[in-house]
RNA sequence: GGGCGCGUAGCUCAGUGGGAGAGCGUCCGCCUCACACGCGGAAGGUCGCUGGUUCGAAACCAGCCGCGCCCACCA
């Protein structure tokens, strides 16, 4: 079969190949077959499936995503052409207050409010604004070359999905799980919410550090405290002291009176308070610090909060300070009580300070009426797959990491104070103070008939997330996605996401789908930018994944991220990108060579000639290399040992030494030659398409023959049969000896092109040398000819072209180098220890290589 | 305060008990009929420091120095 005359025209003429003119099409080819989108059947232990981690609405695709994005196709693919049936699950999330945030950026930009607009309308605008810019960064996905499942696209607020995270609210609910108290939570003033401890960051932060005297009632002594935040003594409602501590002993159970308030605070004991901390008497404070309220909660003490949620100070303090900013409370605090001479120390003092992640504002601790999940009874089976293997972690060190979490995991605050996200499905009547939590909404009050109200808040953001591997396949309905493909397969992601989401979905599958979420947790290295710091938009430290793209193509960067990537986090660096971009391209050309010089031979593995057994030797080990590579997510191996393969044997060596039977048209060598080479090649394609699919999809439609496309054709499976050791120990030889050969070429100034001369010492002239090292053996077999230097088996016959000075010179620093690693060996088995101890093969090794050195210093002469 | 990771060639990183590797960069030579996004050759490293284990350590152990990350309620 020949090939097509513009086809082949193609080939004459494209000596590059053009990412960019290949991928935009195949991919349309691959979206057209529908070959992403598996129908529903099977079961899910022979079906493949992983759950993308949704993409916020707001976002765009970063270097995060695109390296996750290249390894779970890897998979995804592979998987594929070993024919399972494969769905990687697609969708966005709408990312409560992340998303929330940027429309009411826009509104403020604009003029304008929510609090304006109602809570109606503005949802509404959430929604024209997800319609518009929800769907980017699938678009985004597409030209990395996804193969995701496009045509099911979920998103985290569709009704189905709604319909999911009310389901599992309420079982959780009539579990006693979810319950509503007041309680401590993180009040994020920027954002005007609750968050939960996950979404808070510590950062140190420069503070004053106030000892401030407390009288003790009924006596002339003070007890002093330290706070960095004097404006909340104003909530004070207590004194606490270490039980062990004998400086205070007596005054357990006595008062003290709060300055500026004069309210009386008893004096407790408890262990909290560290004896050789400060003063070792410690102000409590329930309404405004964690500790406190812990300490508060413990002793039954009073909870007054005098900061109100705008971050205003409010009543019960003083009505002086009433409606001022913490700050400046804070100021005519530290002023009254200077005043009073109860200032006794003000010290410079630096400590880890909470902030919103989101926000980037402080937190402020407040007691508020919110809504929380207890974690503990979930956490147990969680704990449990994750132990046994049932869930597994790879690199293995993150089980230890999310183990330490999960048994000491906390209440989860889940209720937020904003509009975008699934609001409570939870009703109040106010007359008489029932709550109702249902998945549909109860018309009026079961014991009163009165309206009910329902509650404004909406869900944290990652309530909605941790059902994502089983709400996306139609849960709660029992549907053939969900029976298909669920457990999903792989959960692919980095580490800063494994307590915020992998937990919690995991806790949240084994509870209500029945089984854990995935099988395989992958955490993968984190890009950083190539100074270091953080890739990040604000620091201007980015880099775009798609600008990466457009300048080398999508391969290029797929590879370039997988080759970076490790265990570790690691710098982005472009040069691996161009690797991948040459790469590519040699494989275009490469391809080129075989195609256009016996493109039309029949693939058929040629075992006759040793060059033959040994490339196919070395395709099938590298195959199964690669893909026991991919099995653990060990990519970069994978990557690079593509590279090797490709580059280094097949090209450099492989190539070259059948190049002239590819010529030769007229030997029915030539025949054996190509053939080999297309089988090589189908292969080595085939084995790549997981990591560069583009580039070898396109090469693949040139190949003869072809009826299917490469996405869809089968991943090779390492044939043991043409493992040839013999084979390759041949070659290498004829490598070494070649490498050996051009060496001396270079230091005797030989050009590369001269051909030399030859005899060969052992009697059969090795072809491939002479084939590779450009020798004459007819010339050194004609006449007896004077040896000018003998380089292995290989004698070089006198020539013109041989500049004996610089030889000489050359060869006999060969000649110092040889004695000292003679010397070397000698004294190393002199050791008696060595040899008697060392494994006997180590020994061995170093007795040959040591005969070698001396041989080879009898040939030199030395 | 606890935990994890890292420190190897100029740069980015592999290597985790038997004589230091890759890519990029550098130097030398080549537009050799697949590819100059290429071909051939070369230079370049007391493997953070100090001790220890071992016949043998970049690798294992201990301590130290430096960098990064995570967790944590010391006012």
């Amino acid at each position: 079969m020949s090939m097509n005359p513009d086809r082949r025209a193609t080939l004459e003429q494209k000596t590059r190949y053009d990412a960019g003119e290949v991928e935009g099409r195949i991919f349309g080819s691959w979206i057209e077959a529908g070959y992403f989108h598996p129908e529903p059947e099977g079961r899910a232990e022979e079906n493949y499936s992983i759950a993308i981690p949704p993409p916020n609405v707001t976002g765009s695709l970063h270097m995060g995503h695109a390296l996750n994005g290249s390894i779970q196709d890897a998979m995804a693919r592979k998987r594929r052409m070993e024919g399972r049936r494969v769905k990687w699950i697609l969708g966005t999330d709408h990312a409560g207050i992340g998303t929330q945030s940027v429309v009411e950026k826009q509104l403020r930009k604009q003029g304008g409010s929510r609090h304006e607009m109602g809570r109606e309308a503005f949802v509404e605008r959430v929604w024209e604004w997800r319609t518009e810019y929800g769907d980017k960064i699938i678009e985004q996905f597409k030209r990395l070359g996804a193969s995701c499942d496009y045509q099911d696209e979920r998103f985290t607020l569709d009704e189905g999905y709604v319909k999911a995270v009310y389901r599992v609210f309420t079982k959780l609910h009539e579990k006693g799980y979810i319950y509503r108290d007041n309680y401590m939570v993180n009040w994020d003033p920027g954002s005007n919410s609750a968050i939960s401890d996950l979404e808070v960051e510590n950062r140190e932060v420069a503070d004053t550090l106030y000892s401030i005297d407390y009288p003790v009632e009924g006596s002339d002594r003070v007890l002093t405290v330290a706070t960095v935040r004097p404006e909340t003594m104003l909530a004070d409602t207590a004194i606490a002291v270490n039980p062990d501590d004998e400086r205070y002993a007596d005054l357990v159970g006595k008062s003290c009176e709060l300055p500026l308030v004069g309210r009386s605070l008893p004096i407790i004991a408890d262990p909290y308070v560290d004896i050789s901390f400060g003063t070792g008497a410690l102000k409590i404070t329930p309404g405004h610090d964690p500790n406190d309220f812990d300490i508060g909660r413990k002793h039954g003490l009073e909870e007054i909060s005098v900061i109100g949620e705008d971050g205003r100070m409010i009543e019960p303090a003083p009505e002086r300070f009433v409606g001022l900013s913490a700050a400046d409370a804070q100021e005519g605090v530290v002023a009254e009580l200077r005043d009073l001479g109860a200032i006794s120390a003000e010290e410079p003092y630096t400590h880890s300070v909470p902030f919103s992640h989101r926000s980037g504002e402080r937190i402020e601790p407040l007691i508020s009426l919110q809504w929380f999940c207890a974690m503990d009874q979930l956490a147990k089976p969680a704990i449990e797959v994750v132990r046994d293997g049932r869930v597994n972690i790879t690199p293995e060190r993150w089980s230890r990491v999310y183990l330490d979490w999960m048994e000491g995991i906390r209440p989860w605050c889940v209720s937020r104070q904003l509009w975008w996200g699934h609001q409570l499905p939870v009703w109040y009547c106010d007359a008489c103070e029932e709550t109702y939590v249902a998945e549909t909404e109860p018309e009026r009050c079961a014991s009163c008939d009165g309206e009910l109200r329902r509650d404004p808040d909406v869900l944290d953001t990652w309530f909605s997330s941790a059902l994502w591997p089983f709400a996306t396949l139609g849960w709660p309905e029992d549907t053939p996605e969900l029976r298909a493909f669920y457990p999903t397969d792989l959960l692919s992601t980095a580490r800063d996401i494994i307590y915020l989401w992998v937990a919690r979905m995991i806790m949240c599958g084994l509870e209500f789908a029945g089984d854990v979420p995935f099988h395989d947790v992958y955490i993968h290295s984190v890009i950083q930018a190539p100074d270091g710091r953080r890739m990040s938009k604000s620091l201007g430290t980015g880099i775009d994944p798609l600008q990466e793209i457009d300048k080398h193509g999508a391969d290029a960067l797929r590879f370039g991220l997988l080759a970076m990537s490790s265990s570790q986090d690691v710098r982005f660096s472009e040069a691996k990108v161009q690797q991948g971009r040459d790469l590519a391209n040699k494989m275009w050309n490469a391809s080129r060579l075989i195609l256009l010089n016996g493109g039309d031979a029949t693939p058929a593995p040629a075992v006759e000639r040793v060059e033959d057994r040994w490339i196919l030797s070395r395709l099938e080990r590298t195959v199964a290399t690669i893909d026991e590579q991919l099995e653990s997510y060990d990519v970069s191996h994978a990557a690079l040992e593509l590279y090797r393969f490709l580059w280094s044997e097949l090209c450099d060596w492989y190539l070259e030494i059948v190049k002239p039977r590819l010529y030769d048209e007229s030997g029915e060598d030539g025949g054996a030659a190509a053939g080999n080479l297309l089988h090589v090649l189908e292969r080595t394609l085939a084995l790549a398409h997981p990591i560069m699919p583009f580039v070898t999809e396109e090469i693949w439609s040139y190949l003869p023959g072809r009826d299917a496309q490469l996405v869809v054709s089968a991943f090779p499976a390492a044939e043991e049969t043409h493992i040839d050791a013999d084979a390759e120990t041949a070659v290498e030889a004829a490598i070494a000896q070649t490498r050996d050969l051009r060496r001396w070429r270079e230091l005797a100034d030989v050009p590369p092109s001269a051909i030399l001369a030859a005899r060969s010492t052992d009697g059969s002239p090795p072809e491939l040398v002479g084939r590779l090292a450009r020798l004459d053996f007819e010339a050194g077999e004609s006449g007896p000819g004077e040896a000018v230097a003998t380089v292995g088996t290989i004698e070089i016959l006198a020539s013109e072209a041989l500049d004996r000075e610089a030889m000489d010179a050359r060869l006999s620093e060969r000649r110092d180098k040889l004695r000292s690693e003679v010397e070397r060996g000698e004294k190393k088995l002199a050791n008696e220890g060595f040899v008697a101890k060392a494994p006997p093969e180590v020994v061995e090794e170093e007795r040959s290589k040591l005969a070698a050195y001396r041989a080879e210093m009898e040939e030199l002469g030395g």
